[in-house]
DNA sequence: ATGAAGATCAGA
DNA sequence: CTGATCTTCATC
């Protein structure tokens, strides 16, 4: 297997992001991969959508450090997103907000199926950043972990695309520059978070 | 010190 | 469509 090199996301979000698709996510204790099929590019300072726009706070901080670190936030009170540090100490990061489910599907249905009354299907396991986060059990306590590291809790193989096509869409449930198509996904894939938009 | 908004999700 | 749930940051 081959992790992901760390220059690839030593460059700006929106060049790396829409390669990024069709890598693997590993969680080896748990026996989880899930290829990722859906994204989206955050540019720090020039996209004033994202976290890190107004700079550095304690919150941002690992977006201003090396690329290839999870910055993982927490959201509307009750969910985690993961994100993929990139460029280069500038704020720029990538939000993986679906994958695809390859091993390990029983571990990812047990997280996800948290005494509720419906089970998830195979295509919502992952589906959305919230759910992905559950899925792998990644919370706040996994913020500045190496994805380009094997020996980190999780990380990134470095898979080929394969006989595949992404297409690029306006980024979701945001105010700011909504009309930058800056979130990337599989096309066909019904493992993406939503549907995309015709264009 | 305070409050508004938020890169969401599930259920009615 | 709405309620849940709580941190972060800007403003007072």
């Amino acid at each position: 297997m081959r992790i992901i090199p760390r220059s690839f996301f030593a460059r700006d979000s929106r060049e790396a992001a829409p390669e990024l698709i069709g890598k693997r996510l590993h969680l080896p204790s748990e026996g989880i991969i899930a290829r990722i099929v859906e994204v989206e590019a955050y540019r720090g300072a020039e996209d004033p959508a994202a976290h890190s726009y107004r700079g550095e706070t304690p919150r941002t901080r690992v977006m201003f450090g090396p690329p290839g670190h999870a910055y993982v936030y927490f959201n509307y009170g009750m969910h985690w997103a993961l994100n993929a540090v990139s460029g280069s100490h500038n704020g720029h990061g990538i939000l993986i907000r679906a994958a695809e489910p390859l091993e390990g599907l029983d571990a990812i249905r047990s997280r996800r199926h948290t005494g509720q009354k419906k089970l998830p299907n195979d295509f919502e396991l992952l589906r959305g950043p919230g759910n992905l986060t559950k899925g792998f059990g990644i919370t706040g306590d996994d913020g500045g972990t190496d994805l380009c590291s094997i020996d980190s809790r999780f990380f990134i193989e470095d898979a080929p695309l394969g006989n595949h096509v992404v297409i690029a869409s306006p980024r979701v449930g945001i105010r700011e520059a909504a009309d930058a198509p800056l979130r990337f996904s599989l096309k066909g894939s019904r493992y993406v978070s939503r549907p995309i938009p015709k264009e």
